[in-house]
DNA sequence: GACTAACGTTTTTTT
DNA sequence: AACGTTAGTC
């Protein structure tokens, strides 16, 4: 098989991360240590070994990751043997294995998958009607309750919290009554497919023999026992990751993944990747400085290839205002140098919240800039409900979708309405679809509803014939139901701006346009909308193509590199952030300010404010005991006082700044 | 059933 | 400060 890469190109450490091909394998890839390149060549020399293609299976945590991944591998290797390898997220495979085999577990292999807004929705009603009303609790804070139980194999009726027990018993039923199954349901039936199930496990562990995990840290336990029935001996299996970058905790993945590998695969070969590309000495010998004192890691020294560089700042800022100045300021005074481009700069920060001024001081200043993941496509209220549309068209028994569009646009069935129908279809076990085809339901109802109701019953059915037996292209019908229901005349009514305007418009489009491209390329309905229940939001080519300065959270920051980094907020309450002491996750945050450090090639400013206004009052706000963690043999600490030159003698400066170090050792 | 006014809330985010 | 939610009114 023709291949594009040597093995001269690669460092002893990747080299022998290439070669381990058989057994367990664990590669720990440290910050800009070449993971990606290491894990693709290592699939490469796979193919080329002779492995079939149809063999090899990878696992993503995003799909984004995942058709890189297969790109690059394509760019080394033949592009048909790429496309011929699996490679997609753990949930995707989930959805695979479940379309051929869900029906032994007594759902119909046509279940709906929940979105997170669908799960949302449909806890919000249970709490109304479990009369969650005055216990204060969010539907999400019950989502993630009973999302974790899940994952540990709680059962929903042994939950220790008693109304959350009866919240996810309840939500079970409702959705095992849609034929539905939410994200977790993925991950937890699939595994239980395949270890209740010999002939489906012998199935798939004969289809995949070589299995590769990236971003193997931010798994969960669930995920863990899936890989364990799919991989069988003699385990063939290659898990990639930095446990050092472990920042999903809080959605459950376990760091214990990594660190006890050896208990779930005997005997791995644990290959480190500690030799950094990417960083100057400055950045990385901080960086180290600031993980070494988190504890139970797999130990680990980034060595830096490129010696020296720029000392990294921490400058104190009066208030949240002077920040944003300051660092557009900067960016300015950076662009002065040859070739320097807005996309060198990046801003990272803990909350979104923090954008918000510096979105100001970018835009005063003319600042080209692209905030990433801030709103996402799939929550934009008209794609939801152009997504509800096509999701009844698929299968109208599923509620939630059904309910959203039912009065989007008015059509006289409001909230009262809705709510008997819920109420009858609970009691006669069917759906609320049902409900409203059943004419016992709506002889209950005054006439004018139940002529709305009709109505609209005839107007879902005809459309799902016209799919189901006329086999009319669904992109077609679905537009066609939006045009006769004039659903974008009613959204841009309630528009303000003909920005707005078209934006939604746009967002319509979309939707209407990628089902019609998903149909033009032989996918059904039901594909699509697994498709875009999976989808990561990043709009994908959109905001990869925009040009500027780069303002990310330090989670999306994960994986990305940039010449000259900005970290701002680092305060005590923001970096660790409140909620992070209270539940006592510092070590992640941690990790998360390690995560930003490392983003940066060449350059580095940390800021943290005296002063910041937060919901809309001003308090005052203390620098992150993290600062004082730091070794300062690469660091230089200023003022934003001093860099715009106020009046001050070395001595005092020297006086005063060792002051704030004597302090922040102190803590 | 639709519209408006007061109210309360506010970490990170993928599947 | 800004947003979404809810309660009250027409």
């Amino acid at each position: 098989m023709a291949s594009n890469f040597s093995f001269d190109s690669l460092n002893p450490a990747q080299r022998s991360a290439v070669a381990a091909q058989d057994g367990p394998v664990m590669i720990l890839a440290g910050a800009g240590t070449g993971k990606t390149r290491t894990v693709t060549c290592r699939i490469a020399h796979m193919l080329e070994r002779g492995v079939p293609p149809q063999e090899i299976l990878a696992v993503t945590f995003t799909n984004k990751a995942a058709s890189e991944m297969r790109e690059r591998i394509g760019g080394m290797v033949s592009k048909k043997a790429a496309n011929e390898m699996t490679v997609c997220t753990f949930h995707s495979l989930c959805v695979r294995v479940l379309r051929g085999g869900i029906d032994r577990l007594g759902y119909k292999n046509n279940f709906s998958i929940c979105s997170q807004s669908d799960q949302t929705g449909m806890m919000k009603q249970l709490l109304v009607r479990k009369g969650g009303k005055d216990e204060k609790i969010k539907p999400d804070a019950v989502l993630s309750a009973i999302s974790k139980a899940k994952n540990k194999g709680i059962d929903p009726a042994d939950i220790e919290d008693e109304f959350i027990s009866i919240l996810a018993v309840a939500y079970e039923n409702e959705l095992r009554a849609q034929n539905a199954v939410d994200f977790d349901d993925l991950l937890l039936l699939a595994r239980k497919v395949l270890s209740e199930h010999e002939d489906v496990r012998n199935i798939f562990r004969a289809r995949y023999t070589r299995v590769t995990v990236d971003e193997f840290q931010d798994t969960n336990a669930l995920q863990m026992q899936l890989l364990q029935q799919l991989v069988g001996p003699p385990y063939h299996v290659c898990v990639v990751g930095d446990d050092d970058q472990s920042i999903y905790g809080w959605r459950g993945a376990e760091v214990a993944n990594i660190l006890q590998f050896e208990k779930f695969f005997p005997d791995p070969t644990v290959v480190r990747l500690e030799e950094n590309y990417r960083s100057t000495l400055a950045v990385l010998h901080t960086a180290n400085s600031l993980i070494k004192h988190n504890v139970g890691r797999r130990e680990k020294i980034l060595r830096a290839t490129r010696k020296g560089g720029e000392p990294i700042r921490i400058v104190a800022m009066p208030g949240d205002d002077e920040e944003a100045e300051f660092i557009a300021e900067e960016i300015l005074a950076g662009m002065g140098a040859h070739g320097t481009k807005w996309e060198d700069f990046a801003v990272l920060f803990r909350t979104n919240g923090q954008s918000r001024k510096i979105e100001l001081a970018l835009r005063e200043r003319k600042i080209p800039y692209r905030m990433v993941g801030a709103q996402s496509f799939y929550d934009r209220r008209e794609v939801r409900d152009v997504l509800a549309y096509a999701q009844i068209l698929a299968a109208p028994d599923a509620d939630v979708p059904l309910l959203r569009v039912l009065n989007a646009p008015p059509r006289g069935i409001g909230q009262s309405t809705a709510m008997l129908a819920t109420d009858w279809s609970r009691e006669h076990h069917e759906s609320v679809w049902d409900a409203l085809c059943d004419p016992n339901f709506t002889a209950t109802l005054s006439a004018k509803v139940r002529a709305s109701i009709e109505k609209f019953v005839a107007l879902v059915a005809g459309a799902k014939n016209r799919i189901d037996l006329n086999h009319d292209n669904p992109a077609e019908v679905l537009e066609g139901l939006l045009t006769e229901i004039e659903y974008r005349a009613w959204i841009e009514r309630g528009c303000k701006t003909d920005n707005e305007k078209q934006q939604r418009g746009e967002g319509i489009f979309m939707v209407v346009d990628s089902l019609r491209d998903h149909v033009s390329k032989g996918k059904s309905l039901q594909k699509f909308l697994d498709d875009s229940a999976l989808a990561s939001d990043r709009e994908d080519d959109d905001l990869e193509k925009k040009q500027g300065v780069t303002l990310i959270t330090l989670h999306a920051s994960k994986g990305l590199e940039f010449s000259k980094v900005f970290l701002i907020g680092l305060e005590e309450g923001f970096l660790p952030h409140t909620r992070s002491i209270a539940e006592g996750t510092k070590d992640e945050e941690r990790r998360l300010l390690y995560v930003g450090i490392t983003r940066a090639q060449d350059e580095l400013t940390l800021t943290y404010c005296d002063t910041r206004m937060k919901w809309g009052q001003l308090t005052s706000c203390q620098a992150s005991s993290f600062i004082g963690e730091l070794d300062d043999e690469f660091v230089n600490f200023t003022s934003y006082d001093e860099i715009l030159g106020a009046e001050a003698t070395a001595d005092e400066l020297d006086d005063f700044f060792g002051d704030i170090k004597g302090m922040l050792d102190d803590l």
